[in-house]
DNA sequence: AATCGTTGTATCGAATCGATACATCTGTTA
DNA sequence: TAACAGATGTATCGATTCGATACAACGATT
């Protein structure tokens, strides 16, 4: 699940931990914080399968003018003013580039089973959705959908018990209104997924690249 | 965390790990499906801690006592009488009850510090929130409101962002969402705890309901 | 110049997950 | 009746993730 992340995350650029983590939180939007010790051994695990390659920043750097300063100078241009082209990173940064063999587990992990109750990865596979096949999509959001489906069901018999004090039954209540919130949300998404599939005849997937090649 | 809603469903009767999975998922309504590889451990940690006790309800026990199985009798009794059709307890049955030190453990745990960011935690302390004081029940409601936000200024900020693609900016709008929903449950909870201390000095929890019920 | 907050990498033990194994009981159907 | 599927029930394994902590360089404030 962290490696789907790292991932998708470095497929728009290259990037070290704590931006990762950065991102994660805010761009992603949903992630509660990750912990380093869940990130710096899956970015070890990554490279170790050959997936993510690391770089030490620290020494004059043989790559830093390509996609690594697309990506970073957005964040790094305001510290560096004095330096414009090439970095000068003083700080031991390890910088992390996703590689073709990255890629590719990428994509095999956006489009797994996605297992049964589980809302983060779902919704991390949704903010990678552009790199999905509009059919996988859509298989995507079914899938999820369903699976609130039978939740709802279970948690709405919850909401029928009389053994529930005040506290526990607002709780339950509450649970419930989020599934139908989420349901409501999937079928949004599905109603705007079909929408798009029957005027986009044209020009399927804009602006997002199931394979890019780059060379590495 | 596990620790603790293990203690507060014990704290109503005495129940064998399946059962206390089953309530975890549809009683407490909100967790995602407890794992018997987080939850066995847990209980043999409760044990050791002194916190529960463990009673062999099955055939050739050799360290089940006389006194042991005519108490326990009594409460497979009562358990059984109560959940007749759902569940039949006969053979190889490890029963737990909380003891006097769990007991403490529990009300320790469930007015804790109760990590930053952590959701599931402060809905568990929901639940079992008529064992807190009025006093701690409040202070409990409003740590998690000015966390939740600090989270929405957060998922709002990312919400500003133009270089999200209709995915990820999906995904983003509906966390912030999210979070407004809980916040305003929140606020409804702290109404109706303020309502409840200034006009429940002679009528304490009359079954009623804290909140009007979100129905569709 | 001293101190504080942010950025940054890294590791440790413990909690949790997901899969799996195995055994008993119950109801259905061949 | 026998066979089978499915719920109930306990338990363990490796891998993942968490939460705390340590450390270090840098910028800004005072």
């Amino acid at each position: 699940m962290l490696d789907l992340a790292i991932l998708g995350l470095l497929q728009e650029g290259d990037l070290h931990g704590y931006e990762i983590r950065r991102r994660l939180r805010d761009s992603l939007g949903l992630m509660a914080n990750i912990s380093f010790g869940s990130l710096y051994p899956a970015l070890a695990r990554l490279e170790t399968a050959g997936a993510v390659r690391g770089i030490e920043a620290g020494t004059a750097s043989p790559l830093a003018t390509g996609a690594a300063m697309g990506s970073l100078s957005g964040e790094l241009a305001a510290l560096r003013s004095k330096r414009t082209a090439i970095a000068r990173p003083k700080k031991s940064k390890k910088v992390y580039r996703i590689t073709d063999a990255g890629r590719g587990l990428f994509t095999e992990l956006l489009a797994a089973p996605a297992t049964s109750d589980d809302a983060r990865g779902f919704s991390l596979r949704v903010s990678f959705a552009k790199y999905l096949t509009p059919e996988l999509r859509i298989a995507l959001l079914q899938r999820r959908r369903t699976q609130l489906q039978d939740r709802l069901s279970e948690v709405c018999a919850a909401t029928k018990r009389d053994d529930l004090d005040v506290y526990a039954r607002s709780v339950v209540d509450h649970t419930a209104q989020g599934v139908r919130q989420d349901i409501a949300w999937l079928d949004a998404l599905l109603a705007a997924e079909r929408e798009r599939s029957s005027t986009d005849l044209t020009n399927p997937n804009p602006g997002g690249q199931v394979m890019a090649p780059v060379n590495d």
